[in-house]
DNA sequence: GTATGATTGAAATGAACGTTTGAATTAGGA
DNA sequence: TCCTAATTCAAACGTTCATTTCAATCATAC
């Protein structure tokens, strides 16, 4: 029964933080929604925020590992002499998070509406800790973008893998949200082609002319 | 000397709520920047949430202004025969949310922060008074882009510029944390040029191929 | 100078928070 | 069956929160 206990507290902390936020959400309504009691939180996970680090590392470090996986897959091929595509390596960026979101369900939207809203957190322990599960993607994919793209500076190659993963976790909390700015969102269709392509479009875009060549 | 209490509640708050987000912000925290009383808040923008109001009004309307006075002279332009072109509607749409952070200052960059955390923001009403600021943006953003992509469905359209959204407020928040995910983003150089490049590039990529004509 | 309205100040309000406590209950091996 | 350890429960802890109150202070017009 306690197996059950944990699960169902981590299901509801995972929807309740990604709808409202870490800070504003309480561990009454934790408990409420997970029907268990208060302090099954804190005798399972010890604190608010040990359970927000229980929640990501349930979802994230497979996320991540099937990141590094399909890198892994696309290296085996360039070893064997077959140059590895950029799109490709935009893929295995962007494919595992919603594989994840149609993997659990329900669930995994809410879970990956979190991670959007995690990406602009500035709480530093929580940062902390989800800077660690993130570590080794971005010393896998830094590298290979770097050399998929030789004409760009390496602030270049950093701010435009950041323009990415923005583009990634605004979508994913907004397909979420009823009435996103600007408009309605269509959340069927195949929206990750389209992240997809928008983003190896902008990776391969001409690095900007130096300024004074640029035109007013 | 109210006026000052009030510029300095605004001042502290937009900090403080870029910083650390609303919920995890306390009016004490407020006033003890500000060197005011605690009840100046209550007194002066009557609750918490109207004080959140009051700092975006106080900088959202500007730029959303600047936004469409750019547009404007983009389609002025355009009557006299000239074609659009689709990086000046790009850049119309980008800059004027930078070009407002070096207006304002050491309290711009705060404030774009906090832009960028509020579009992962999900609390209703907080999203009804943002929503409120950006509709009329959208409202002419929207037709130009569809009658310059025109090869693309308006659901495309829409997520492409959620795309360029969200790229645009996560370099707001990253750029302004010591340790972002992934290594570290130069603060310097051209980086709004870099990004109106890529969502230029990402917006004209050419529409995903239909499901089931795609390579595996 | 004094009356008036706007602002500030210190203190208190009640509610909600995360966490702790210790007794009651449950489950499983001897 | 009984013992033990794990889990659940209701209740309370001390703290902090947003907000309110009302007296003190300030600026200003008469």
């Amino acid at each position: 029964m306690s197996l059950a206990t944990k699960e169902r507290i981590l299901d509801a902390a995972e929807g309740l933080f990604a709808n409202h936020g870490f800070a504003a959400t309480s561990l009454r309504q934790i408990t409420a929604v997970a029907e268990v009691n208060l302090a099954a939180v804190n005798y399972h996970f010890g604190s608010k925020e040990a359970l927000l680090t229980a929640v990501f590392e349930r979802r994230v470090v497979p996320v991540n590992q099937e990141r590094l996986r399909l890198l892994d897959g696309l290296e085996a091929e360039a070893a064997q002499g077959k140059a590895i595509q950029l799109e490709d390596v935009v893929r295995a960026f962007l494919l595992p998070a919603f594989n994840a979101v149609e993997g659990f369900g329900q669930q995994g939207a809410k879970f990956m509406q979190l991670v959007g809203r995690m990406h602009s957190e500035t709480n530093e322990q929580l940062r902390a800790a989800f800077l660690k599960l993130f570590q080794p993607v971005g010393q896998r994919f830094v590298p290979v973008l770097r050399q998929l793209l030789p004409t760009l500076t390496e602030d270049e190659v950093m701010w435009r893998l950041h323009f990415m993963i923005g583009s990634l976790a605004h979508i994913l909390v907004c397909t979420q949200l009823e009435e996103p700015l600007m408009g309605k969102l269509a959340r069927g269709g195949d929206l990750v082609e389209a992240l997809v392509q928008f983003n190896t479009a902008g990776l391969t875009a001409q690095a900007p002319a130096p300024v004074g060549v640029r035109r007013a």
